[in-house]
DNA sequence: CTGAAAGCGCTTACAG
DNA sequence: CTGAAAGCGCTTACAG
């Protein structure tokens, strides 16, 4: 007699669809459906269904529905740093617009590795998300193959390329290298150094860029580019700075692939006595916190982070509600900003 | 005759449980034991099965662990901000702690909001992590009711408090606020400021420390708190230093709460040819990027913030694990670096 | 130490 | 437009 009263013996003790369902005087079925707001639902049940959900407080359970559906509420979002705030600024406007949406954002950092990357995204693809933000085009191809092979759709921030099937959200990084190579030469800087460090794809793309217009103009001069895998930061961009012009005190003009090297170079111009921008000009990239404020104010390139992150998540949206985009490639600019560095 | 053969009408195409069983000749749960190492499988049974998963390259679906088993391999964490340093780099080593022992870190931004805190709490603990890292105490009465009605592990991180089963990991702000005015008084300063922006509950815990010496030494003088709600940035540090320098110029120590502002007003100093730490010294908070290179270089406080994120970490592991942590509170410290403002 | 059964809480696919 | 059945891929609790 006792076994005929089936006891749920794991339950969590939170309400599950069934109880609404049963408090609707529906089926499970349509109270799912309801909840989901498929049109094919009555309106007089989504309205007693949502009721009955409201008084119970129901909140359903993400892994009954991404075992059942075999797709998740995450959307996987791959940067390469987490303290430099190029990355964290579109990871925001991508959470801003995400999360009302009812997403997940996972995070995962690859710490400019190709190899942590690949892992990353064999590991979120274990279990696939509804999608899938990655910076830039710079990956292994094994990372390439699992992304396609896994049919997550995927777009791309910070870079743009022209390819069947491929989304991306960015500028043209070797532009924005034009732009500053131009600038310097319009206000008579001839001997123009190109200071770089980390050097993933971006930057070498900023470098290219630079060096094309320098080299149209028969002013490019291979001793004048310092590049150095090592982190970019302040302390580093004083060093570079320091060395280029104990080695090259003739230049006249220094392009700074980020704009935490740039602020270390100013601080040791004025340490040092040297005059920003009569002596050397100095220009940026990335306008980054205390470029607007230092001293002088650096010259630099806005980049539209906030925006492709917003833009890239929008893109994804209409990827996984299969609406296909408008355009697969979104180049949103970016902007010189003149101030007094250079 | 058709319908004999049970077909699976909507697998995903990734290897189960059961195939892995299959291969190695024993049932879907001696299977699972071993895979999740419980120790009461015999030795050749786990070499086979750890084989047979190896061989079909298979990945436990964590939807359907997380349905089984109630509870899943997550880990929220909420921070205040995505742009500040101080969290950024807790972040990164509750990452490096984590990622390793399996658990996915679910990131929520409270952008110092309260109510946006509490939003998120209700929202991760729908689908209850494993456990919880949280920013200071500072939160409403229903968040700390809600977590302490989950179960759920948690640990608070950046302050410090006693109370019965209340884990936590930081240093004493007020503790820090107190050595920076001693360090100014130290110096000969007499009439002292405080700037501070942001108001989030530690900002204020470094105020009152810093207060509560002036007042002891009859140095108090609240004429010279400078404090805005505004977020704190380097922009902000230089208009609320110049505000302070014309209308007290007599002030000759400011205690700026984050770096960013002092190094603001540092750049407004040299500009307009006020000088530090002559005329007025600057003592800053967090040691943040830039503090180590500006001109002067910033004293300040450091912090271990990813000291604190790995200790975090740490105790929330032994916490999910039920190990009861040897001690609930830890005190990192922090470390008054003296540089050249101050 | 090993396993057959039941169940976690949803959604899919098939009917009607 | 609505529903009964089956299933997603694991793990729990109960036996032996």
């Amino acid at each position: 007699m006792t076994a005929s009263t089936p006891r749920k013996t794991r339950a969590t003790g939170r309400p599950t669809l069934e109880e609404v369902a049963r408090r609707a005087g529906v089926s499970t079925i349509t109270a799912s459906r309801a909840l989901r707001g498929l049109a094919s639902v009555g309106p007089e049940y989504v309205a007693r269904v949502q009721e009955a959900a409201r008084a119970l407080n129901y909140v359903a359970n993400p892994a009954a529905r991404a075992l059942a559906s075999a797709r998740s509420d995450a959307v996987a979002v791959l940067i390469p740093s987490l303290t430099n705030n190029v990355f964290t600024d579109a990871l925001e406007s991508i959470h801003a617009v995400l999360r009302p949406r009812g997403f997940e954002v996972l995070i995962g950092n690859t710490h400019y590795s190709r190899d942590a990357e690949e892992d990353l995204i064999r590991h979120y693809l274990a279990s696939p998300p509804s999608g899938m933000i990655v910076t830039g085009f710079d990956r292994t191809e094994t990372a390439r193959r699992l992304i396609d092979a896994s049919g997550v759709p995927c777009v791309h921030m910070m870079e743009l390329a022209e390819a069947a099937g491929v989304y991306c959200v960015g500028f043209s990084q070797a532009s924005a290298g034009e732009a500053v190579a131009e600038h310097l030469l319009a206000r008579g800087c001839r001997r123009n150094a190109f200071v770089a460090a980390q050097l993933d794809l971006r930057m070498m793309q900023r470098g290219e860029g630079f060096r094309r217009v320098l080299q149209r103009k028969g002013l490019y001069d291979a001793d004048l580019e310092v590049l150095t895998p090592a982190p970019s930061s302040i302390g580093l961009g004083g060093q570079l700075f320091l060395q280029l012009m104990e080695r090259r005190p003739d230049v006249d003009g220094i392009f700074f692939g980020n704009d935490d090297l740039a602020q270390g170079a100013l601080f040791e111009a004025c340490r040092r006595g040297m005059r920003v921008p009569e002596q050397v000009a100095i220009v940026g990239f990335n306008d980054l916190a205390g470029s607007a404020d230092c001293v002088p104010r650096l010259t630099t390139v806005r980049t539209p982070r906030a925006e492709m992150g917003r833009t890239a998540a929008g893109l994804l949206l209409s990827l996984i509600d299969r609406e296909p985009p408008s355009r697969p490639a979104v180049d949103l600019g970016f902007e010189l900003i003149v101030r007094e560095s250079a």
